[in-house]
DNA sequence: CATTTCAGATGACGTTGTCACCTTAGCGAC
DNA sequence: GTCGCTAAGGTGACAACGTCATCTGAAATG
């Protein structure tokens, strides 16, 4: 009765939607222990084998979770590097202070976005070379996709930094600056990075990282 | 016939110590989800119920083996820092070095040392309020246990940076070392760095860093 | 030697991911 | 219109898992 007038390829996409909101909800409560099939096809309103005619299982749901997330990532950061009202070194801050909003405010998403490429049993081991492979997969793989979608953040992302530094460091400080924010983000979402007893926020050690690296990238 | 002569203390402690290496075993092999409680005790030589005399469940063994790599790793960091021949900034580039060579070495147990404190459902939310609650927990609770293993070795870790940028900026500069190392090793470890897009290596930017914080830690 | 205590064994239960199989409604061909 | 095809969704079943209540037997204690 919910979706009463609807085609068929409607009706599925809505489904489909449905169970990524229900899976999004259900994350964000209790982390990936508590997004079970079962109770996300209840609250959207389908049955358990349902999932399966739109996911290959419940990895595949969560690394879609993840796809989407990193898409809207992306677009947030491109928003601010095309605003013109912004200084370079703004947009570099803002940027930073985007992906660790992620962390605070969803961090069970958060930790979806920087999972293991391939964590199943038999695929371990191959390490960075798995990436470059899946980097060719067909589309519509999951984990390829979500591959893809963190690579044109990174894109977006070193534009910033190019214009920042220039190109012949962007690379280089590029990675730095993300694995920073990211260890930034992480260590505050699992409680490693406690502000009581090291007496320093995120946003401070932004700041002082965005500078360093500026005064280092313009006299190289 | 294995532990034949010994007290029952001492087959006990046996018995825990056989769990903790078939646990480490199967988390290098197959990550969190391949440690099967059953498996565990079947490679230990008991059965399904004995880890719970020794822990409080499966969540509980993980934690014991993510405390014991903490202790190994505060105690390499302390011999780096103890080292004459060593200079300052060699010391703060080598306990860099070690945790990134944990997470490339033992990539699914270096995830287990950053895990989220208290993410069971019922305990979410609460924050970093809750580690420093969890700091006047008794010994004996695995949580609370991993926690002060991480800070012993934060501590470690901070006397290494304040020798080398002075006391006054030690937490600041500290926090980011630590930050930024975690978060190559975890992008590497997961794939999010690649080597190839990014023409960097950790190596690399860890030296990068270390010379920023000299840098902008002597000027201040 | 009698008793307590505790490591370990055993059986059972509920939950979960997954799949094979079935049902049914939308859609095109004629 | 009707027929057949296709794919979304429903249903039952299975194996694996974490966990616990209960039992057993041997070491420890007096």
């Amino acid at each position: 009765m919910m979706q009463a007038m609807a085609t068929r390829a409607e009706s599925a996409a809505l489904t489909r939607r449905a169970l990524l909101d229900a899976a999004a909800d259900l994350l964000d409560l209790g982390g990936p222990e508590a997004v079970t099939l079962r109770e996300v096809s209840a609250r959207a309103g389908v049955t358990r084998g349902a999932p399966y005619r739109h996911f290959t299982g419940k990895d595949s749901l969560l690394t879609a979770l993840a796809t989407e997330s990193w898409e809207r990532i992306t677009d947030q950061v491109h928003t601010l590097r095309t605003d013109p009202a912004l200084s370079d070194s703004d947009k570099l801050r803002g940027a930073l202070r985007v992906l660790i909003g992620v962390g605070r405010g969803q961090p069970h998403l958060y930790q979806m976005l920087f999972r293991r490429h391939g964590h199943r049993p038999e695929e371990l081991g191959e390490g960075l070379d798995r990436v470059r492979r899946q980097l060719c997969a067909p589309a519509g793989d999951p984990a390829a996709d979500r591959i893809r979608a963190a690579g044109r953040f990174q894109e977006e992302f070193l534009i910033i930094v190019t214009d920042l530094v220039g190109e012949r460091n962007a690379r280089h400080y590029g990675a730095l600056l993300l694995a920073s924010a990211h260890g930034i983000a992480d260590m505050e979402l699992t409680g490693h990075l406690s502000t009581d007893s090291l007496r320093t926020t995120s946003d401070e050690l932004v700041d002082t990282l965005v500078r360093m690296v500026t005064d280092a990238g313009e006299t190289t």
